[in-house]
DNA sequence: AATGAATGAGTCTTCATTCAT
DNA sequence: TATGAATGAAGACTCATTCAT
């Protein structure tokens, strides 16, 4: 139906992947700093010592480099959180919560491109259509983990709400830094609030 | 060197309004469906049956008009919360969650663009700093009037997560379009126990 | 089917129809010199002393200007041609072949550009699909006007074939400028011969 | 120091020659579907089997390789029209014409490319300075052993004229194939009329 | 005040050519 | 000699903004 979008191209040599590499944070960087639209293809490859023909061997297009950095992000997370739903079975719902808080605490500026990304690139868009909602899944697996006897559908709509939860929490954090106090300690107790009622009933 | 008449500037100001609205509107349609970037000033002003000198009259820059979008954003969140607040003291928590997530819902199409312009608009971030956090202290309002004791300190916690967390329920709204159940019910539960926990105790 | 190809657009006041002339002779003359691929849109705009905004705003591709400037040639032939057919019924042959060949040397600037275009742009010549073979319609028109009973098919035949014949005379003209001589002159002998061999039978 | 086997060279002339020869097939069929500058190096040395590093290595340009493949045309016209001279001496005229436009038709492929190149290629056009108009020379031949007497004068106005006209048939050929019915026949009674005035008197 | 043509800096992207491996 | 990654100049095109009418 579409005319498929080119994807990244995969280098193929030792030298290439870190290129890749540099590449893509040199796009995350300045996609988190500007947006999408604001940064220019010739600043993300000066930014990452490479020339705009080189970005371009890799990434063909603008969105091309979107979308992997879109899809770094989605395995970055799917990875710890993976992790974490290996560790849930013997945790209490405030130590899950912190560790949910961590996690995004800790994935903060990846996760500003990603929302940056999903906002502005209909690329990324199309490319999650029909919306897999690949973190939720995830963090739904954490919930189970924790949780065993858990139906699909509560677990389902348990995880979905506590995604976009987790996801204040970097806003949170810089409204921290502008000079509140025990913002996210709040969340915290939110989140233990709501993690005690569906897992210890 | 003669007094004007003020009636018959009367009419070219009402005029005014109405066009400053029309292009108001155009530019939140637009810039939700497109991005700030993608949408053109031009095509502004032709949604709004304004040629673009007109819209320049009115607006003498794309972030001018960013701006005023989004103060127009916060000073209709604002009413709306004054509102509660006049009746939140004689009412239960669920009764306020409820509230605060159909007051979500309904603003929805306002806030996407909101959060459009929050995040590409170097000129709206900068009209934020020091960080105001108009709706914020509109929230906090909402919650000391339910709970006249309660501490400033305490309400601004509060009020800085529940704001935060309000503003996930149109993408759950969204995510129930896509197939999902009871997302948005989840969310009213979620905040129902967290402010039963600030509110009661 | 295919995605319409935007056109050029027609200039509203005098001053717009002026530029727009300018702008085709500067693109006919650019395109002649260097071909299609080698001018550029800047070069074109400059030689009209006009912004590549300008140029733009008149014509919204590269293609779109080729286009219209075929199309330009298309109907210049069609009105000398008219012309030609009005005068044809008491000609005789040679008459007739002096007035094609000097027609071909009068439009040979324009044929150059002509015959690039049709070679180099895809807008081009999928414009003229189905072929639609305009001139040669109006060199077919000619013919039966110098002979009135002649069939449709002998006409379609012999107005290919002469059409192509003379779209050589500029190449002649040329090779004479390179140092030749009689050149032109044998082609209207040869096309004075096929004319009398097709309208004196 | 030591003097290199010359065996052990022969066999990578001969591959040489296979890959000059698949680069310059790769190159005419890339000219003659895209035009010359849409064709791209990568893509002509990727239809040859070839790395682009290798290509450079025969054709040290892209006009060289242009120029190379223009060359080639020029020869492989020659020694048909040389062959054609050969025979022309017996032959009536109509026989003759039949062989010119056979040989047009059989070389189409190759004279499309050549000018597509000869439209867009300075350098091509810059190798034929003075115009050195290689096949007319050759058809002045063939007219010359046709009709031995022949004046060079007369001889060079003739294939001058029959040259450009037998570049037509190509294009005739291509309007029969959309539709229309006997040009090319139509052609062969123009460039018989011709031969016979010029041959037999 | 309103209009919309004109401007040109700035963007993404391509591709001939080079050269390290 | 062969390869293909790297380079960067150059081109088509966009669009915020200005200003003559």
């Amino acid at each position: 139906m579409s005319i498929e979008a080119p994807r990244a191209k995969q280098p193929k040599r030792e030298r290439g992947k870190q290129r890749v590499a540099a590449l893509l944070d040199a796009g995350a960087a300045l996609f988190a700093e500007k947006g999408y639209e604001a940064a220019t293809m010739t600043e993300i490859a000066q930014r990452a010592g490479a020339s705009i023909g080189s970005l371009y061997q890799f990434f063909p297009s603008k969105d091309a480099l979107a979308e992997a950095l879109f899809n770094r992000y989605v395995e970055r997370m799917g990875l710890v959180l993976d992790g974490i739903a290996g560790r849930a079975a013997g945790l209490r719902p405030a130590q899950l919560a912190d560790l949910l808080v961590d996690l995004m605490l800790d994935m903060r500026a990846d996760r500003d491109v990603a929302m940056t990304l999903l906002n502005s690139v209909a690329a990324v868009v199309e490319s999650r259509k029909p919306p897999r909602y690949m973190v939720r899944s995830h963090v739904a697996a954490v919930l189970r983990a924790a949780k065993p006897g858990m139906s699909d559908e509560q677990s389902l709509a348990s995880a979905t709400v506590v995604t976009q939860f987790i996801k204040t929490v970097p806003v949170l954090a810089e409204a921290e830094e502008h000079g509140g106090q025990g913002f996210v300690q709040e969340a915290r107790r939110m989140l233990t609030l709501y993690l005690e009622r569906i897992l210890d009933t």
